[in-house]
This record gives C-alpha cells, sequence and structure tokens, in this order.
DNA sequence: CGTTCAACCTTGTGATACAGTAGGTTTATC
DNA sequence: GATAAACCTACTGTATCACAAGGTTGAACG
C-alpha cells in the first residue's frame, strides 16, 4: 500500500489540533492518548510537520503543539508528502529518479496518468473538508 | 510506493506478449532478455499469469506463454490485482481488514474515495491502449 | 534559582516485504 | 532418449516500518 501508519497518523493529528477548540498548546501525550497512538512515534511524527511549519510548537510547561493556519488552507497532499517517502506510485516516478528510458518505456504515461489522479485528489481535498460539520 | 517492480514487470511483459505477432507461444527466456528481466525473478510472475488464466503456458520444446486474450480485453488492473499484493492505498482498506472504527473514523471516506478514484483509472485502461499504435 | 513540564535529538530493534538466486522436477517435442 | 521448456521449493541480502529507550534543551512558575 501507498500511505503507510505514519502518514494516516500525522494525518489523524492535524484533525485532532484542528478539532480542539480552545487555540492553546496541546501537549504530545494528550494527543497520542485521545488518538491511541504510541507516543514516542507519535513524537517522530510531530517533529517533521513543526520543522516544515505544518504545526507551532512550544517547549517547556504549557507548551504543546497547535496548527499554524486554517483547516482549509491544509490540502490532504501536503500533509502526506511530508509524512511519506514518497507519494509516487511507481518508483519510476520517484525524487531524484529519471529514468533514462522513460521516453521509450510503453508503460511510463501510464503511470505519469495515475500519479496525477492521485495528486489531484490529494490536494483537492483539504483538513476542513475531513472534519465532521457541526450543524 | 504502491506498485512494485513486480508489477510493472508483469506489465510490461504482458504488452511484450500483446507485441508478438506470430501468435505463437513465446519462451521465458526470450521474454526475460528482450524486456532486460532476471530470468528466475521474471519466472515467478509468469507462474501467477499463467495459474489465473491470463496468459496459456505451453511445457516442453517448441513451448513457452502467450496472451489467452486480446490485448483490449486486459484491463490493467487485473494485472496489476494479481501481482500486487494489494492496490489498496492504505492498510485500512485491505482483503479481511475491516477496521472496528471505520464508522466513526473521520479520515476512512477519504480513502475510500482515493481507492476508488486509483481503481476507476486503471479498470479503465487496457493492455491495448498501451501499445504503440501502427499508423 | 531551582523544579517541573514538555519538546527535541540520537540510537537500537523486531518484523515484514521486495528483488533476486539456486537447484531440482516434470512435461512436451523431435 | 536427448533436449527444451515450464514448474516448484527454498534460501538470502537489503530496506523500510513501527516502535522503544534514554538523554538534552528550553520555557514557565513557585
Amino acid at each position: 500500500m501507498m500511505i503507510s501508519t505514519r502518514g494516516r497518523y500525522a494525518l489523524r493529528v492535524m484533525l485532532d489540533l484542528a478539532m480542539d477548540e480552545t487555540g492553546s498548546y496541546v501537549p504530545l501525550d494528550r494527543i497520542a492518548r485521545r488518538e491511541g497512538i504510541s507516543e514516542k512515534y507519535l513524537e517522530s511524527i510531530l517533529a517533521v510537520l513543526s520543522r516544515a511549519g505544518l504545526v507551532q510548537a512550544l517547549r517547556g510547561k504549557g507548551g504543546g503543539y497547535k496548527l499554524s493556519r486554517a483547516p482549509e488552507e491544509y490540502p490532504i497532499g501536503e500533509v502526506l508528502r511530508l509524512t511519506e517517502k514518497t507519494l509516487a506510485p511507481v518508483s519510476c516516478l520517484e525524487a531524484g529518479m529519471d529514468c533514462p528510458q522513460a521516453a521509450e518505456c510503453p508503460t511510463f504515461p501510464l503511470w505519469q496518468g495515475l500519479d496525477k489522479v492521485i495528486d489531484e485528489y490529494l490536494m483537492a481535498h483539504t483538513l476542513q473538508d475531513l472534519l465532521p460539520k457541526k450543524v
């Protein structure tokens, strides 16, 4: 499968933070408990999200994590691209790949098309779309 | 990535056979040489395709493999589904999974949608679409 | 100033899948 | 009966995943 636990956790954590009304920092252990995810593993995921600026982190007492933007400003694809090694459906399309036989490979256009379909889908939805609507 | 060398090889082999005009059986070593794929590894892939009836195999002298249908009757998705462990983008959607929390999981519909998009794409194209058109 | 809380950083580990290898067995054809 | 080919079983090195352990730095509060 293409999207591992890592990426799925990342998405759930972002949603968790988005649902936190208060706007103050939420500590790691509370997120982990709410989502039922291993603290230590979650830490490594949040580190990435924090370094990339998707969440703001604050150390020390009263610290934790919170979103740095509004939920509708996070395309799902952006979250996943950070936490997954790649979103490409085949290795031919990965970052520094540039297969030299791509030009004459009869299957290459197929993979490009698949990649496009996936990317468009993931970039078309934002965190906001996944939040339970309160009516 | 979601589609491994295994599935890509399978597709290339099917195309290789589709381009073989003669209609007679093509031995493994010739396919392997033409496609630049390890003979032994390819063998395990063709075994699956043969057992599933996508190709016909003949043993002994003059034997080999050939397609059992016309190229336009092979959706790409069918070939890949056989050779890949799964085409599901997340483990939540895999065969005997049925995550018990699926109902309340806010991300579940997203994965269902992604799965649908991928499946539709792969089932909409056939081997025929990938054959170089002779004008 | 020192204690506490919490993020940050480095390292290790068991399980699994992937890609390929090795060698023998059966089945057609000539 | 020799040969060509598919078929079958088992092994191996590499990499990634999902986590665990333990220590370090930094912010707040009494």
